[in-house]
DNA sequence: CCTTGACTTGGAGTTAAGTCAAGGGTATAT
DNA sequence: ATATACCCTTGACTTAACTCCAAGTCAAGG
């Protein structure tokens, strides 16, 4: 697979799939004899999954890391298992954050709805 | 109230409430006679406002936008309610993001604690 | 009076995560 | 054979959101 059929499949600029593999957030990727990337199976496994992950907002710092611990080897599963038990806490956290948020921002929008259907002709405007 | 009640209070540093107040995310703070900043009531709701804000992820230029709005009065009623239900609309796809990422983790954790129990000998290592 | 500590401003510096541009190789189509 | 469309690398640039620094003001305590 070439780098632009990978970049179409994950919806990923070129850019940032070099980006990935130059600091190292992504295995070494085959390459023609002409030195042309050619994504495999398992290139790919690794794009999905730093996607999905950057997505949620993991940093590449701790991508890295967990990455480096993966190419240790069978020694590091526990450090792995640790890590990535820490990502999850820090993801509940922020799953809260967006709920609370969403939740007054509903608030607020029901306001707003009561103030423009003329319900509320005496609101005082606060934040 | 002063700016280092205020930063005790909201866990913000007193930089990051300046540079808030700079950029317009909050209102003119009021000053004392040799002006500094003197934390009102309204100062304080428009800084937690932000802040909650903020932690979900919402941009600084959205905030702006939005308070923008809000100084220009009840003109702008529909305008911020529409900007309200957008950025609703973007959190309930955060939330989607991660909750998708938390569930990848918890099977990865699964695994993990598998091989360690040793009830994947046959484990073959993939991402 | 002098020091200490909290506040002020304006502007420069930092960090994360890309993003872009210059200069160059290779292969296919006309 | 030459243009077109990919691909490559290196290194500089950008953007968001702070964060830090220098230089200065002011009130209170010793």
């Amino acid at each position: 697979m070439t780098i632009a059929e990978v970049c179409k499949k994950y919806d990923l600029t070129a850019d940032t799939i070099r980006y990935y593999e130059r600091i190292g957030l992504l295995p070494t990727i085959p390459r023609t004899e002409n030195g042309i990337r050619n994504f495999d199976e398992e290139s790919c496994r690794w794009i999905e999954f730093v996607k999905c992950m950057r997505n949620a907002g993991m940093e590449i710092e701790i991508l890295s890391e967990y990455i480096g611990l993966f190419k240790e080897g069978k020694t590091t599963v526990n450090a792995r298992k640790k890590l990535l038990e820490e990502q999850r806490e820090k993801l509940l956290e922020k799953q809260k954050s967006i709920s609370e948020t969403i939740g007054r921002l509903d608030y607020k929008i029901k306001l707003y709805n009561e103030i423009i259907d003329g319900k509320r002709k005496d609101f005082t405007e606060k934040i």
